[in-house]
DNA sequence: CTCAATTAGTTGACAGTTAAACTATTCAGG
DNA sequence: CCTGAATAGTTTAACTGTCAACTAATTGAG
């Protein structure tokens, strides 16, 4: 039984179904570069993961998104939202305009401030994310893209049948 | 490096460099599998993913784990170990017993009764994954596996580097 | 038109998470 | 042995995230 060496989760795994061994994979996979991406956007700019991420959802909306399509997109829930955006917005970074077409909604939509922010921290983001995925060829990117495009939906199937 | 104008949407999909487009993707696929995951715990279990992790981590290792064992294994800080520690010790589930050789150290054990909890959960637990990821043949889960592998191993290096 | 059902968003309670400061113990060089 | 540095774990503050209950506005069946 004795072995070469073996780091933990790869020890954990090694007698799971094949299944649970790619899951187990994917979670620290994706634990890991999460773990790297936060730690350098606190070290580098002071902020976090989610504020990024809504700021980037912004970014690609120039006329602004509703609370709701933040929170699908984001694929988080709507309070969740309502916090993120609190903050940004505390921070001036985003602004909440009123719907003209639905007084219960928001358009929220990033500053001139937010959108300065956001392309200086965006750039970077892009290295580190190139960074991190160097080790695999484009090939191989274009391969695992298309094989998680497929469970992604099969997944959302499955969501769907039990909703 | 100057192109044709493009619309907004084209810019957003065609202008990512590919390895944004498989993170962005790796985020949202993991994101989907885990809120399902985490829905099924709540709602067959009345638990909560950590919790089941946790769990999972333990009844690999009958003779215990140190609180920083748990940590570096579930890739979390020893803070979160340690609050979800608690939670399953007042649920009867785990148990801190002292290190013998250690007196700054616990090993944190499942008790009788969170074995049973355990294997309860896990059977159905692991019917669920494999369900998730039955899109993908046998073949393609290798051929991710061993992407996600080296993807892992070259983030840690990354990481090693930095600190 | 009217009102019940739906939808958009917020709030509050709680769990999970991190980073940093802290306590207690162990270890190692002198 | 001593003592300063390192290690194991806990605590605290701030943030992320969920869910359920809530308010306000919209919609649609009659």
């Amino acid at each position: 039984m004795a072995g070469r060496p073996m780091d933990a989760e790869t020890r954990a795994v090694s007698d799971d179904h094949g299944a649970i061994r790619l899951w187990l994979r994917m979670l620290a996979t994706n634990r890991l570069v999460e773990t790297r991406t936060r730690r350098l956007l606190q070290e580098r700019y002071s902020t976090t993961l989610p504020r990024f991420d809504l700021m980037a959802q912004l970014e690609r909306a120039p006329r602004g998104l509703k609370m709701g399509e933040l929170s699908k997109r984001m694929m988080v829930t709507g309070g969740n939202v309502t916090g993120i955006t609190d903050l940004l917005e505390e921070e001036g970074l985003v602004e909440r305009a009123a719907d003209p077409g639905d007084r219960r909604a928001w358009l929220v939509r990033l500053t001139p401030a937010g959108r300065r922010a956001f392309a200086a921290m965006a750039e970077e983001h892009e290295r580190w994310i190139v960074e991190s995925f160097a080790e695999l060829s484009g090939r191989e990117m274009t391969t695992m893209a298309a094989l998680l495009a497929r469970l992604k939906s099969h997944v959302r199937a499955l969501e769907e049948r039990d909703a």
